[in-house]
DNA sequence: AATGAAATCGACCAGCA
DNA sequence: TGCTGGTCGATTTCATT
């Protein structure tokens, strides 16, 4: 019941180090990254394969460019509830179910859910809060545009803290 | 100088199903794409390349459980800066730099920098906002706890607004 | 857990509408 | 420009260690 029971099964050096390369870049091919980390292309096909079945690769996904959508205006909008109990996960299904919402959260504080939402006009966005405030138990929004966005490519591999790193790498078999 | 400005160039309804399909799950085999949507493998494979080089598709990600890591703590953080002009750009590199950082938005607003965060443990979050004070010209931070994510698998085909799709489909050709 | 060989699937090309 | 069908190369699978 530590920080890291969630640990599928125990990953080694080199499961970090192929993480980190597809996490970033899945057209890699075989031949590279068995090049890259000097094992055959065969192991690296089989540690791949048990990283998916072990769930630590949740899905292999194309990363669409917002932009290339027109999707160029970003929105952070907080969100307060009126019944603060109890219907918290239903609010936070509806709330990411509207059209141009990418993330929810839901926290503790003053504002309840910090709502992140992308669409390509200032009416869209009036739009979308429209649909926001007309969920049944939000009670208030305040909404900030975001100017500018600095992004990671989401490489959790490469973003843990050392540690972190540290506590992974000593854990063993389930 | 419209709201669809940097579309790359025309997306027709098959480009938006394919999207949709493959943003979801790549791993998807062409044969099983191309039953889906009536169209012969090679045509799947043509358009699939057509929006690599187009810069629609980014790239191709593993998506990686942050809990198989023990990731299991999330921070929204507000940090305000002290000179307000001209330094953001730097300061939002130093803040997505950090170990533990996933994002980093730049918005108007009593607060310069909203920065999500992921960590195992309250220690490592106490860490992280240790190093984001550090950073020159970051005056304040305040920190709030995600309860719970509600996520979209940032699926940007299939969550655009009515409104986005109706013009995105409306282009022509550059 | 890793290997090499055999079967399957995806990438690329020339040509066509 | 978008698509087809075929070839080649890469990936997946499997028996074996």
């Amino acid at each position: 019941m530590n920080g890291t029971r969630r640990i599928a099964s125990s990953l080694d050096e080199m499961d970090l180090a192929i993480l980190e390369r597809v996490e970033d870049d899945f057209d890699v091919s075989l031949e590279t990254l068995a090049e890259e980390l000097d094992l055959s292309k065969s192991a690296v096909h089989y540690r791949l394969n048990k990283l998916k079945d072990n769930g630590v690769i949740r899905s292999v996904t194309a990363d669409v460019d917002p932009l290339a959508f027109g999707l160029e205006m970003v929105a952070i909008t907080d969100v307060s509830v009126t019944h603060e109990t109890g219907y918290s996960e239903d609010i936070g299904e509806e709330l990411i179910a509207r059209q141009g919402v990418e993330q929810v959260y839901y926290t503790m504080g003053d504002v309840d859910f910090v709502v992140i939402s992308r669409v390509q006009t200032r009416d869209q966005l009036n739009d979308l809060i429209d649909r926001i405030v007309a969920i049944d138990g939000v009670n208030e929004t305040s909404s900030k545009f975001v100017m500018q966005e600095f992004e990671n490519n989401r490489t959790i591999a490469a973003n843990i803290t050392d540690a972190a790193r540290e506590s992974i790498l000593g854990m063993s078999t389930d």
